[in-house]
DNA sequence: AGGGTGACGATCA
DNA sequence: ATGATCGCCACCC
């Protein structure tokens, strides 16, 4: 399984009502380090639920076109934002600890 | 091989 | 709180 496929399934997994962050959902896909990628694949896939990933501390970190609309997707899925963020001690969802896949080297199995 | 690029994140002024 | 800076890393020329 490709990293990418890895990402897009941890994603798939936040359930509604709940959130993530960039970071977070890398690791909880076993690759700790890449919040980026996160963003860039989150952005270029079709039928995700993009608006379940926010940037740490539950900040929107969306271009403004899309700011809105992932506000308002997630408040109507019962997500309360306290000033600009989301409350993630109550809606953070928590990945189970996952098995960093990164690799420096060699062997796989 | 090498340089630029992020829907990131932590730190600091 | 806000903006700058820097470290990080897979991707795409």
């Amino acid at each position: 399984m490709s990293m990418h496929a890895r990402i897009l399934a941890a994603i798939r997994k936040i359930p509604r009502g709940k959130v993530s962050t960039y970071g977070a959902v890398a690791r909880g896909a076993g690759y700790p380090g890449l919040a980026r990628q996160v963003g860039g694949i989150l952005r270029r896939s079709a039928g995700m639920p993009w608006h379940r990933v926010l940037g740490a501390g539950g900040e929107i970190n969306v271009p403004r076109d899309y700011a809105m609309e992932q506000r308002f997707r997630l408040e109507s899925e019962g997500v309360i934002f306290r000033g600009r963020r989301v409350d993630m001690k109550r809606f953070e969802f928590q990945f189970p600890r996952a098995r960093s896949l990164r690799e420096k080297s060699k062997k796989s199995s």
